[in-house]
DNA sequence: GAATTATTAGACTAACGGGTCTAGTATAGG
DNA sequence: CCTATACTAGACCCGTTAGTCTAATAATTC
């Protein structure tokens, strides 16, 4: 079965694809040249085509790479801290993944192009918001279970927390609003829906 | 100062305005010419650039002139009712605005496209997200004087409602996931969000 | 060493597209 | 009517780029 000749390098298929994401998501899958592709990935053009049939194949290989090495949770923090300790942290560690350009860089990416590749929108969820979620919905299941937190639908519970974090700050930044032009402090902002959320779930 | 000789049409322009707006939204800035647009609009290329300098400008009026029309708050509900009856109603009319094609496309475009143009961002900012979180945020603070809830930061309370419910939706929406393979139906979790807001911000 | 496949650098093709130009026609003010 | 500007259709220019091809070299298996 082992080919005869000389084999694939599969180290040259790794750079192409890491020189592939980082261009596409800072320059854009449209304004990124095959050639600059290439250059990034000390590599030749024809060497990119014996490894992937087409510039959209890259694509899509590119980014799901990307989401397969980036499946972030936040299963190593403590669970059974109390959750007017445990929230905040897992906030903070969560919009610090969301603050960075990198990440916010393959959001967009991901959202121009999982209209024409269905399986990369589906892919990036698993490998980000929905771990996460997921995470956060053990943590209150938990809480719940030691009677220190009163959460009926702990998924949805989760969702409703972090998407109210999530979805301000990643609005904001791809929108491209300073800090300044925002309506509030983003740490205001976080304090103000952790309180919120300890209210309406405290035990009763 | 009016010129002399036949004057500019500004139905024409309008037109432009149009095509370019609906066909950038739709097949995204790169993937169309400006030919496409000129066919769209009913015109000819030459009379694009007798309007627009370039592409670019041309993309830039686009979005402006769809923000400036798109402007929705929620200013004609009725301000007077309850809580329990007014923010489904509200979530609803947001959502509903959330749910089409259309403002999803521009959302899209405007994320990608809001790095190389900043006022762009800003301009959506104000006609969506803007308005309708102060719209929201001054019935929160109308209901609290009629003492039917207990909100100190309506502002803040107002984001974290509509950003629960925008964050999930819009997240779904853009990354391409069916509404059966979303971890809970859209309805319950809007339900969810407002018994929870409901709970938090009750009066003591 | 022979056969085979990968890799490279670079030339090449073919299409596309932003932007310009031309020649003719239309529409306004003076 | 005259002049100035707008509009159209189409040709045109020119840079870019996805993708192919070639000729030479490198790395494997047998």
């Amino acid at each position: 079965m082992a080919g005869r000749g000389r084999p694939r390098s599969d180290e040259k298929r790794q750079q192409i694809l890491n020189a592939a994401a980082e261009l596409f998501t800072r320059e854009g899958y449209e304004r990124t040249s095959l050639e600059q592709v290439a250059e990034e990935a000390g590599v030749s053009k024809q060497t990119i085509y014996n490894n992937f049939p087409s510039k959209e194949a890259l694509l899509r290989a590119g980014i799901l790479r990307r989401c397969e090495e980036a499946l972030i949770a936040g299963e190593d923090l403590d669970f059974t801290l109390p959750p007017q300790a445990f929230l905040p942290l897992f906030a903070d560690r969560f919009i610090s993944s969301l603050t960075e350009e990198k990440p916010l860089a393959m959001y967009r990416l991901v959202m121009t192009e999982s209209k024409r590749h269905p399986e990369v929108g589906i892919a990036f969820y698993d490998s980000g918001p929905k771990p996460v979620m997921e995470s956060l919905a053990r943590y209150l299941a938990e809480a719940t279970a030691r009677r220190e937190l009163a959460v009926e639908e702990p998924l949805m519970a989760a969702a409703q927390y972090l998407f109210s974090i999530n979805g301000f700050t990643v609005d904001m930044a791809l929108v491209g609003l300073s800090e300044a032009a925002r309506p509030f402090p983003t740490s205001s902002y976080v304090d103000h829906c952790t309180r919120c959320f300890l209210r309406a779930y405290a035990v009763a």
